[in-house]
DNA sequence: CATAAATTTGTAATCATTTCATTTATTAAT
DNA sequence: ATTAATAAATGAAATGATTACAAATTTATG
C-alpha cells in the first residue's frame, strides 16, 4: 500500500485523504503493531514537523467512526488501534505487551441467540504469554 | 447466595473474608450487572458506613488476582466486574450501557493455533444495540 | 490486654483522553 | 491570484478513572 492506495482507500470510506491522515494510516497498515496513541506519536514526531498528539486522537477517532480502523480495549488503561478491520482475534502477552493477530474464520466466531439485538462489532482476544517470552522465563 | 456461603466461597479461593469483601462479593454476585467501581460506591455506601473508593479499587483487584472476578474491558474508559469466571460471553449497548450475558459452549469458543502460547485468559464480547433500546428507537 | 500485622481511609499523584479557544491549512468564490 | 469561508491542527487546560502513599483503624496473635 503506497501514499496512492491509502488515499484512495480513504475517500472511498468517506475520509478527506489529508496529509497527517496520511501518514498516519500508512504507519498502521505498516506497522501493523496495534500501537497506541503514544507508540504513534513517538514514532512519527521525527517523520511529521510539529506534529500533535490531539491530532492523533482527532484522526484516529476518525478513523473508528468511518470504520477504516477498529480500537482495541484489551487493557483497561489503553486503547490500541488496527487498521485491520476484517474479523479476527488478538492475542496479548502479559510480559511483553505485544499484541499480535490470530486468524478466525467468520463461521467459527460464536453467534449467540440475540433475539432483536443489532451487533456492531465483534470482539475475541486472549491473555496470557507468548511463546517467544515463555522460552525466556523456561531458560 | 447468603453470606456464610459468600465467606466459605472466599475463604476456599484464598482471600480472607473480611466484611467489606464479604459485601462487595454479595453485590457483585446478587445484582450481576456487571459494575464499575462507581456503581459499586454509589449503591455500597448507604449500606456499609464510611466506605472508600479506594478500599473497593483494592477488594477489587484482590478478587481478579484471586480469580474469584474477571475485569471485562469493553470500553476503554471503565473496567467492569464479574463474578461469574466461568466462560461466557458479554454484549454491551451503545444506548443503554448495560451488558448482559450470553452463554457460549466452551466447544464453541475458537481455540487459535497458537504454538507455544501460554493463555490464561479468554475474552469475547459484542457492542450494539439491545432490543429494548432497538425497539424504542423503532418507536 | 498488649503487640504486631493486615486492612482501610483520604488525599494527592498519575496518566490517558477530551474540551476548547486560537492558529493554520484547505477549499470555494470573486 | 486574492479573498472569504470552511475544515483541520495545535497546545493548554480540564476531566475522569485508577494508583500511590502515609496515617488511622481493624483484626489476629501471644
Ligand atoms: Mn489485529
Ligand atoms: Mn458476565
Ligand atoms: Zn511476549
Ligand atoms: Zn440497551
Amino acid at each position: 500500500m503506497d501514499q496512492q492506495q491509502i488515499s484512495a482507500y480513504l475517500l472511498k470510506n468517506g475520509v478527506r485523504p489529508l496529509q497527517k491522515r496520511v501518514k498516519i494510516m500508512n504507519y498502521l497498515v505498516s506497522k501493523r503493531n496495534h500501537p497506541t496513541v503514544d507508540m504513534i506519536y513517538s514514532d512519527l514526531i521525527h517523520e511529521i514537523n510539529g506534529l500533535s498528539k490531539t491530532t492523533i486522537y482527532n484522526v484516529l477517532n476518525l478513523f473508528v467512526e468511518s470504520n477504516v480502523a477498529l480500537a482495541l480495549n484489551i487493557e483497561g488503561n489503553e486503547i490500541r488501534y488496527d487498521a485491520d478491520t476484517s474479523a479476527h482475534g488478538h492475542f496479548k502477552c502479559k510480559i511483553c505487551t505485544g499484541i499480535i493477530d490470530f486468524r478466525i474464520k467468520k463461521e467459527e466466531m460464536p453467534v449467540p441467540m440475540l433475539e432483536g439485538f443489532r451487533i456492531d462489532e465483534q470482539h475475541y482476544y486472549l491473555k496470557g504469554v507468548c511463546s517467544f517470552c515463555a522460552n525466556k522465563i523456561e531458560a
